[in-house]
DNA sequence: GTCTATAGGGCGATAGAC
DNA sequence: GTCTATCGCCCTATAGAC
């Protein structure tokens, strides 16, 4: 730690979340931010690589949730089901549906912010494509298997802060994994029960 | 030079990706490019939205792509087997090896680029999702099946791209969609097949 | 077309911690 | 002394405003 006040980076965040919510992200410049830290705008870049990543300070924590149960998933399981393990423990960490949602808007309202979103979850993917490579998958199934989990993960969680029933995240990523197993199931039966088959439009 | 030269846009597409190619993107500036396509700075950006986007110009015709092999795919197939088709027919597309590896390396030496890659994988997956739709699949479903779609593109172009082989990138593609298969299934029957079963790690 | 604000990098100086 | 965090001022390119 530094010793002019402790926890520099932390006073950012804190600051630049209180601004972006009292006036936007984009209306907020890093300068002011530095300000409300107390710090220069020089030091915001030097703790943080540019100005989106402060809004995402501290969601590497999430994508080593996600690494860690998978390392702790009982070696019976096939690769889904551990992905399947680490989409549950991260979805247990997500209770504040309004939170979320305020959040949410947030970053769909900012292209920068969605973008960066996607490259922070494809961050995760990777680590869980290397924990299953760790615990003995193939690189290419590894990767399909992660990819199909976070999938499954931002799915389920733009579904649960659209709702407004008295569901959790994780019954929301349980349902959403069910049904990616209908969908991606190969039609060895032709039963036909998955999707529609009657409303076709085109030719 | 009284009179534009038509095609303002591609010149300016066209000067951009030579002087990526002869220095690299970030030590290329909006000014030279505009300088080269015998343009203006200003006109740069009338024409594209910001620098990254002349790199991406004409990558909606692959969304498109996608989504009318999903308009034209016979009504008996299923979501996933229409995603399939599209993914291959997008695949057909992408047959200079060489031209794809040297674009792929300079996305990857950018992160800038990687992200706007991000943002235009998702819109495609939005567009195959949403001609699902037309074709009478559920929202959900048609989202989870047009990301796992896109999914497997991506992983197939990465393979196919580090591969040394004959293999064409229907072939990548194909094989990708065959390993989701696997992953995907539930574990019906307890073969254990797919993953390597001795070699665990942890505890 | 011109003008300008903001992001973000470079570099040296400084103020502490060890 | 070294090491690291912070400052301050300079700079350029992007991108939006006028």
């Amino acid at each position: 730690m530094g010793r002019w006040e402790p926890g520099a980076a932390g006073r950012l965040a804190q600051a630049a979340l209180e601004l972006f919510h009292e006036r936007g992200y984009e209306q907020t410049t890093v300068a002011e931010i530095a300000q409300r830290a107390g710090l220069t705008e020089r030091t915001f870049f030097r703790h943080f690589a540019d100005k989106r990543e402060v809004f995402f300070a501290g969601s590497e924590r999430l994508g080593e949730l996600f690494a860690r149960a998978v390392d702790d998933a009982p070696a019976s399981l096939s690769p889904i089901a551990m992905v399947e393990r680490a989409v549950d423990a991260g979805s247990a960490m997500l209770v504040d549906r309004t939170f979320s949602r305020r959040r949410q808007a947030m970053i769909f309202a900012n292209p920068e912010l969605v973008e960066r979103e996607r490259v922070k979850l494809a961050r995760m993917a990777d680590a869980v494509a290397e924990a299953l490579v760790r615990r003995g998958v193939d690189t290419p199934a590894a990767q399909l298997a992660a990819e199909m989990g976070l999938t499954v993960f931002r799915l389920a969680f733009e579904r649960w802060i659209a709702s407004s029933g008295q569901d959790t995240m994780c019954d929301a990523a349980r349902e959403t994994f069910a049904a990616l197993r209908t969908v991606a199931a190969p039609p060895s039966v032709p039963s036909r029960s998955g999707s529609t088959s009657g409303t076709e439009v085109s030719s």
